[in-house]
DNA sequence: GGAATAGTGTCTGTGAGACAGTATAGG
DNA sequence: CCTATACTGTCTCACAGACACTATTCC
């Protein structure tokens, strides 16, 4: 036998962002049960016997999304597990961050009757509705971590469908920075950035002005030159 | 009562980073029971009941190197929770990354007789010595945060003793990242940066050659304009 | 003086930001 | 024609990399 004291429940919180009509939007459910009952949280869960935690949250965003392993971007975040976090007792949570493109029908096939996307904006700016748990935070620390990634990494893309146009891209960029960027700057840079995107040959219809080229990811995962934030100063 | 069932031992890991010699090096303990008895391994330790995450990696630092709570950066790194990772059961361990500059003495104040700094190049290079459990990714996933933070952040002077030369500073970023640079753009750029290190007024003395300026950190917790490595391509 | 290290100036290419102007669609 | 969106060209400023040169110490 082992002398192992388990000392913790260990679980994966996920927050999974996406942009929709050119706002980031997150995916939370309403919790059932207490605590913290009736208020939004982030979708999560036990981490099960034998399984590994990035298999817990690719698990986890199936049953809330529908979207299989390898459909999504799905990095680890952070790991929270302060000793108040829940009043249950102690709970270790691991947060993984996922970027999905926006889907046809919101969280299809899911199980639980009351999830839904909601603007981050409204959690995190001015007057937040709050969240359970240090949900509020983790999703903080997840949308900056987003912010971070766009900068130097070519993961803008998995916001989008397999074909996209420059200009889906750039909004892509609009909404998660918050900030509005030079169309043609915009244009230049990421068709130019080493193997970032790369033309589809095909073009969208358009109800008006000239139709756009459509593009697919390159293979590129870093972003040379990187493509920074304006403020920041 | 709760109806929590504790699934997991929670521990935390620590990638403890130093420059010695102009080598990057990390504080390793050999283990003195099994498994891997004998085996070099990150330092680390079980969490206790009401303690937070951070709490017990500033815990472990302090008892493994002296070094107070304050005195060297410490951020979590990452969490590893795969099922077969520790044949005594489900561990998932936090592993928690530190700057520590080149100690007067080695590993002052350890309880580890067995404590020791090694050379980062000897267990990530050509024929690398075989760490304990996952502790060789775990190494691997610290010293990438910290080549990747020495480019946007002014972590680098966390390395260094509080008042440093800008060639101090150099041997920093030219022992983390494993590339020589050039001193003169290197200090125009460091100089010029905004509030990263701010000068003293003092000069050293040195066997010769021309005194350099002394620095200290200045309030800067980001690099702006970034201070990239030089092959990234 | 010579050797060694610290620090400055200068040139050149690249890229960011600003924005004029052209291309191709619908109405 | 006008409007809307996509895309290209051009200008200017800032910075990175390369490297000549000056400054200040010990010998």
């Amino acid at each position: 036998m082992s002398g192992l004291r388990l000392n913790a429940a260990i679980t994966v919180d996920l927050v999974v962002l996406t942009v929709r009509g050119d706002q980031l939007q997150v995916l939370l459910v309403r919790r059932g049960a207490a605590p913290f009952k009736g208020r939004w949280a982030l979708p999560g869960g036990f981490v099960e016997e034998r399984e590994d935690l990035a298999t817990a949250a690719a698990r986890e965003l199936r049953e809330e999304t529908g979207v299989a392993p390898g459909g999504a971007h799905l990095e680890q975040l952070a790991t929270y597990g302060a000793p108040g976090r829940d009043p249950r007792g102690r709970v270790v949570s691991t947060a993984y961050l996922a970027f999905l493109p926006d889907m046809p029908q919101p969280v299809a096939g899911s199980d639980a009757a009351a999830a839904s996307w909601v603007e981050v904006e409204a959690l995190l700016g001015a007057s937040p509705t709050r969240l359970a748990f240090d949900h509020t935070q983790i999703l903080r620390d997840g949308v900056e971590r987003a912010r971070s990634k766009l900068e130097y990494t070519s993961l803008a893309a998995a916001f989008c469908r397999p074909e996209f146009t420059v200009a889906e891209l750039r909004r892509i960029y609009e909404a998660v920075w918050g900030t509005p960027l030079d169309p043609r700057n915009f244009h230049r840079k990421v068709t130019s950035a080493e193997r970032f995107i790369e033309p589809v040959g095909a073009t969208t219809r358009r109800v008006g002005g000239r139709p756009a080229q459509l593009f697919r990811v390159g293979g590129a995962t870093l972003l040379t030159p990187p493509l920074l934030r304006p403020d920041r100063g």
